[in-house]
RNA sequence: GGUCCUUUGGCCGAGUGGCUUAGGCAAAGCUCUGCAAAAGCUUCCACAGCGGUUCGAAUCCGCUAGGGACCUCCA
């Protein structure tokens, strides 16, 4: 089975073809720079991190741009129309430039936490003024922008005309253009004036003299309007036509959709092939986002400082809560769900490290051909299910239907001859290829280290020996006082003893 | 108000026109164990309501009810 994609463009699932036989170019949009990432943020860079694996997985060669917006996005219509980053900036008594850094630096590091391959290419809008100004010097030259008061905005009715706008969101172009039908365009918004159009979006907007970051432009000085720099951006790096561009639902419209007119009209096609957009994490069937006041940081969610959260949670623990469910799915969020999947995924990544370490002698012949067959046919599911639009809730439930045979197989409850020898090698090539390199998930235990392993190696030798001598007290007060620091250990099956963190 | 989506067992979450007992967590029982923990086995068989299409629907269609997203910065 070929790998197929759900189009956004097309609302359905289609054959996976790319532009360049054997390379893609991916785009997905980036973070804000003017705040903290919270768990909302984690899913479309957990999921397109999925995405880019699994395409490496597939033999291709993926360049993965992923940009940093750090000049802000810009209230065009808002009340104050100001910059949303030189507004907090002045709050925190920063430079502009200082707190952007400080914010990618911390996104940097929570990606790293989650264990997200840095992108190829990582774009800042600040280092692309030159690019966006020239992306719409273009389009005003097409006729399809003007000029006001030195801003620049986009003309919708016209580009609506000659080219389907509102497909991707599927928004009504008649609507749009009748602003008596838009409840909210009847307050009284700034700017919204000197539009043609209510529809129409900015370019380019002049800077009000209170405005921290400008740049000078054949407008005069100003910045960039809300959309241009993911179209420059990605135009520069993947050409007038990629592959897949990805983001979140909520950036459908305006934002993509805009996108979609700005290169259609710069670059005389369409340019995006594969539109990906994954749904919210939501908490209490509510959107997560600043709007909602329910966010939830990802430091707090590391930390469990958060009055939501019970106990830390590990990244790991949340990359495998955003995998148990499908990305176009919403994820709804609570203490007691991450909980159980700290649990999930640490019985599942326990009974992985088993595997490793399984080896038996050379069988050619498997004594339970039944069960044989039903774990080839798991693990050969692995790929057809993550080739029907990346279903890795359903890659995991195999994983956990294999599980217990390991651990059975460990225990000796099922014999070592029960499956072929090739059998037990696939598993172990398919564990680690999907649980690691695609899933991108790592153990969560890092006190492995070289200095703890012998002296719990030695305090695991007196605990034998005393209980050897049906010395419970002493065996027991290890035991028991090792699970006050956090340490848990496990008497095998085979009289060795485990440990590991709790 | 407009457009679109969604509704699955105690909880989270896949899935599809006719055996998937999906899976996980929780709970209960059992096995193993000096006792635990871990592990294994077993139990818990759901698909908002009402109609319709069909030999057959949780899965398709319609209506009703609930929830949500977007229309404004938003992952």
């Amino acid at each position: 089975m070929a790998l197929h994609i759900h189009n956004s463009y097309s609302r359905k699932k289609e054959i996976f073809e790319s532009i360049t036989p054997g390379h893609v170019g991916m785009y997905v949009c980036g973070p804000t720079v003017s705040g903290e990432s919270h768990l909302g943020h984690a899913r479309p860079y957990v999921s397109f991190d999925i995405v880019y694996r699994y395409l490496t997985y597939k033999k291709y060669k993926v360049r993965y741009v992923r940009n940093i917006t750090d000049a802000g996005h810009f209230e065009e219509e808002g009340r104050e129309a100001e910059d949303k980053v030189s507004k907090k900036a002045q709050l925190e008594k920063l430079e502009p430039m200082e707190m952007v850094q400080k914010y990618t630096n911390l996104f940097h590091w929570a990606m790293k936490q989650f264990n997200c391959i840095e992108p190829s290419i990582e774009p800042t809008a600040t280092g692309h003024i030159v690019e966006q100004i020239g992306m719409i010097e273009d389009i005003i030259e097409k006729g399809f922008a003007y000029e006001v008061n030195g801003s620049v905005y986009f003309d919708v009715k016209k580009y609506a005309a000659n080219y389907d706008y509102g497909k991707l969101s599927g928004r009504v172009i008649e609507e749009l253009l009748d602003s008596s039908n838009r409840e909210n365009l009847t307050r009284d918004l700034e700017g919204q004036q000197e539009k043609k159009d209510a529809a129409d979006f900015a370019l380019w907007k002049a800077a009000p003299a209170e405005h921290i970051m400008r740049w000078k432009s054949p407008w005069g000085e100003g910045f960039p309007g809300w959309h241009i720099e993911c179209s420059a951006m990605a135009t520069k790096y993947l050409g007038p036509q990629f592959d897949i561009h990805g983001g979140g639902m909520d950036l459908l419209f305006p934002h993509h959709e805009s996108e979609i007119a700005q290169s259609t009209i710069c670059n005389h096609t369409a340019p995006v092939k594969y539109w990906m957009h994954n749904n919210m994490i939501t908490i209490n069937g509510r959107k997560m986002g600043k709007s909602y006041n329910n966010v939830i940081k990802l430091t707090e969610l590391f930390s469990g400082n958060h009055p939501l959260l019970s106990q830390p949670f590990h990244p790991m623990t949340i990359r495998f809560f955003i995998l148990q469910s499908h990305y176009r799915s919403t994820l709804d969020f609570s203490n007691e769900a991450l909980m159980s999947s700290e649990k999930a995924f640490k019985r599942l990544w326990e009974a992985f490290e088993v595997l490793k370490k399984l080896s038996f002698e050379k069988n050619e012949t498997a004594t339970d051909s039944e069960l044989d067959t039903k774990i080839n046919t798991w693990l050969n599911e692995f790929e057809e299910f993550m080739d029907d639009d990346f279903g890795t809730p359903r890659v995991i439930a195999n994983m956990f239907e294999i599980a217990p045979v390991i651990n059975s197989l460990k225990d000796g409850l099922i014999p070592a001859t029960a499956i072929k020898s090739e059998t037990l090698e696939l598993m172990k090539n398919k564990f680690a290829d999907f649980l690691e390199n695609i899933f991108g998930l790592k153990n969560m235990d890092e006190s492995n280290n070289e200095l703890l392993s012998p002296v719990m190696q030695l305090l695991l030798d007196i605990r034998k020996e005393a209980k050897s001598k049906k010395d419970f007290a002493t065996s027991d007060k290890i035991r028991n006082q090792l699970i006050e620091m956090g340490i848990v250990i496990k008497d095998d099956k085979d009289g060795n003893t485990s440990w590991g963190v709790a």
